[in-house]
RNA sequence: GCGCCCAUAGCUCAGUCGGAUAGAGCACCGGUUUCCUAAACCGGGGGUCGCAAGUUCGAGUCUUGCUGGGCGCGCCA
């Protein structure tokens, strides 16, 4: 869709004199009834000094003839084009059914490094819900630009040095026990943090004895690096076991820990720039481009290290390593803040590279909070989607041969992790079951059924037919053609998502393409001469073309978002 | 108190660089299937875009103020 796009801003530009790139800019897609490109005259008009009606009549008379429009009319001010359909479907189908795989994906950023920093859990406690959006808008942006050519460096950046591990350490080697940790994993992990922080209040010396422990594990101390390193190796256990379900890997599992060592560099590197100073005890950095900021720590009073210390040791790192062009954090929005300084205090000791860093921020999910405040666990919620997604096919009359436990599974989890990624990243969203596993709206288990249905109709109608065994001039009914720029509309929403940032915009382009065939296919049932799998060889073999090429798109979009595409449901 | 973000249909949300009659989904009402899986499709009602000014040929979109909400504000991550 993007080549016919920029066929219209070429026309127009070479109709109106302007630059190209500037009319590309101006170029909307209308309403459907008005076509399929358009072009507001107003701007053009100032510059040309006419009224913006006669730029377009104008611009609309001197565009004519382009094989790829059927028709270029001014109305108004607007300029509106729209497709040659047949050519489009001609064009299209094939393309998408060559490419099958590679739909939707380019060579263009070939050679080009993105680091993407997601998930990032803190070990020793259980994943939350409130980790899915870190772990599925990062794993969608890691497939999104792998898809555009990027070599992605995606990093699970565990949060697994601290004082909180002080704090763990100290409670286990005063109530742990080794044989209860070895049953319980980390739900045993959390019990016990949850005695450690309450004792650090309340019991007098406890909150001293755990900074104690994390500086012993600072300095190397055998027997507080050997309790860290259990508990860190039995978090990632059970992370993995998450990650697995969820189709999410990385290419590189490191944490705050890996910079243990390289922090007195970091320091001693910072200490040297204006800004930094001692102050009660501790390092500070002051961050003097804003009125009333508090300076960042890079040191406590106590001597131990913080989170932007290492943050800078692990950004320089990544800089040396990857030499990338986009470093990407996909972070929650409280924590603007913590990036701000972390960019600029980069900047400040001369790494240039903290431009390329973007906080990829997101906004909180709310109604998922029950029980007092208490975390819920994204294992629980996956588990009740599968329950959820189970109990409803058991509702539906089921003669097909699925495995319901597997299917259940893919659709469960795919129904919350499209939720999650239909969503605006930057805005709160409200966790609904009805708008998770809802099949009719804008859901991942509309667009799941939507590509398991054409993954039917190709089974019965004896596969898919050859290249060039199709006559695509037989595709002319609305529905085929609205379905055919659903699919390709595609492609241009991957580039709008990986430039954004934002997975929404793709979401969404497969749900409208879900959408257009759900018609299609809808509009068969009242009108059987609208049907697939009709008599007569040449439109039963175009429409199984077009089938294909929907398959196709929709799988390719739905795994671009990491949701699972069963092939039957 | 200071800083950042947000406010659009009964509910949940889109609306990308300021452009045409502000769009989806849910819910509600009404229809559609002797079905290539109805886990679907179509139609309808429903909006002073929080309030008030301003900039502009044109404002949901930009500016200012106000109201209401969220988040953040040194030894947590």
């Amino acid at each position: 869709m993007k080549r016919y796009e920029r066929a219209f801003a070429e026309l127009a530009a070479n109709a109106s004199g302007a630059p190209v790139d500037e009319i590309a800019a101006l170029v909307k897609i209308p309403e459907p009834d008005r076509g399929d490109f358009s072009l507001p005259c107003f701007s053009l008009a100032k510059r040309l000094r006419k009224s913006p009606a006669d730029v377009a009549r104008d611009v609309a008379a001197a565009a004519q003839g382009h094989p790829f429009f059927a028709s270029i009319a001014a109305v108004g001010p607007y300029v509106n084009a729209t497709l040659d359909s047949a050519r489009v479907v001609a064009e299209i189908v094939p393309e998408v059914r060559r490419l099958g795989d590679r739909f939707a994906c380019s060579e263009a950023r070939r050679g080009a490094a993105v680091v993407i920093d997601y998930s990032s859990p803190n070990i020793a406690k259980p994943l939350g819900f409130h980790h899915l959006r870190s772990t599925m808008i990062g794993n969608a942006l890691a497939r999104i630009h792998r898809a555009l050519g990027y070599t992605v460096v995606g990093v699970n950046f565990l949060g697994d040095w601290g004082k909180t591990f002080g704090l763990l350490a100290e409670a286990f080697e005063r109530w742990g026990d080794a044989g209860a940790l070895e049953k319980g994993g980390i739900s045993y992990l959390l019990e016990l943090y949850v005695r450690a922080s309450h004792a650090a209040k309340d019991e007098p010396g406890f909150d001293d004895a755990a900074r104690a422990m994390f500086l012993r594990q600072e300095e190397g101390d055998p027997r507080a690096i050997e309790l860290w390193t259990s508990f860190r190796e039995h978090s990632l256990r059970e992370f993995e076991r998450i990650y697995r379900r969820l189709g999410v890997s990385f290419e590189l599992i490191e944490g705050e820990s890996t910079y243990r060592d390289g922090m007195e560099a970091v320091i001693a590197a910072i200490a040297q720039k204006p800004g930094t100073r001692e102050d009660q005890g501790a390092l500070v950095v002051d961050m003097p481009y804003a009125e009333g900021e508090p300076p960042m720590m890079l040191k406590k009073s106590d001597g131990a290290t913080l989170y932007a210390t290492r943050d800078i040791a692990a950004a320089i790192h990544r800089f040396e390593r990857f030499h990338f062009e986009k470093s990407l954090y996909v972070v929650g929005v409280e924590q603007t803040r913590h990036f701000d300084q972390l960019k600029r205090a980069l900047r400040a000791m001369g790494h240039d590279f903290a431009d390329r860093m973007v906080h990829v921020s997101f906004g909180r999910v709310q109604g998922m909070s029950t029980r007092k405040g208490n975390v819920v666990f994204l294992e629980e919620v996956l588990d009740e989607a599968r329950e959820r997604a189970l109990a409803k096919m058991r509702e539906a009359e089921a003669d097909r041969e699925i495995d319901p436990e597997a299917v259940s599974e893919q659709v469960g989890v795919g129904g919350v992790v499209f939720g999650d990624l239909k969503n605006l990243r930057a805005s709160d969203y409200t966790f609904d079951w009805e708008d998770i596993l809802n099949p009719r709206g804008f859901t991942g288990v509309c667009v799941q059924y939507a590509h398991a249905r054409c993954c039917s109709i190709l089974r019965k109608g004896g596969g898919a037919p050859g290249e060039g065994a199709a006559d695509l001039s037989a595709l002319a009914a609305s529905e085929e053609i609205a379905l055919v720029k659903g699919i390709a509309r595609i492609p241009s929403a991957v580039l709008d998502a990986a430039e954004a940032l934002e997975p929404s915009r793709l979401a969404r382009a497969v749900y409208e393409a879900a959408h257009a065939w759900n018609r299609y296919q809808q509009a068969g049932n009242a009108d059987r001469s609208l049907r697939v799998l009709v008599d007569g060889n040449r439109l039963r073999l175009a429409r199984l073309a077009l089938v294909d090429a929907t398959r196709i798109a929709l799988r390719k979009g739905l795994d671009l978002l990491g949701v699972p595409t069963p092939e039957a449901m």
